[in-house]
DNA sequence: AGTGTGACTTGGG
DNA sequence: ACCCAAGCCACAC
């Protein structure tokens, strides 16, 4: 495991319920501020074997980056359960929400 | 050493 | 507020 991906997953593991990161922000936490991409990929290739809450992780623009399908509606669906607006096109208040 | 991969970001219009 | 084009980068092969 690489240093970057290390820190990107125990980034993700420390968002609390109710908030939400970008990705970009997570990559500059995790100490690349450009990488945003890259935490796309570690999330694709660890988000079910690290546990990880991949619901929590937005794009810059406060919006759902998922396409329409399964893991859209899932994505909508925890964080209204844990509390976060979601709007019928995917978006939230980065202002209020963002950790 | 070179290439492909993305659920991205940013700047401009 | 929306759309587009151009950057960007760590990692796997």
């Amino acid at each position: 495991m690489q240093p970057f991906t290390q820190r990107v997953i125990e980034i993700i593991s420390s968002i609390p319920a109710g908030y939400v990161m970008t990705y970009g922000q997570i990559a500059a936490e995790a100490g690349s501020p450009r990488a945003a991409r890259q935490v796309v990929r570690i999330l694709h290739a660890m988000s079910d074997k690290h546990n990880l809450p991949w619901h929590r992780v937005v794009n810059a623009r406060g919006e759902i980056a998922i396409q329409d399908g399964e893991g859209r509606y899932m994505q909508e669906h925890y964080l209204r359960q844990e509390g976060v607006a979601v709007d019928e096109l995917g978006r939230i208040d980065l202002e209020r929400y963002r950790h």
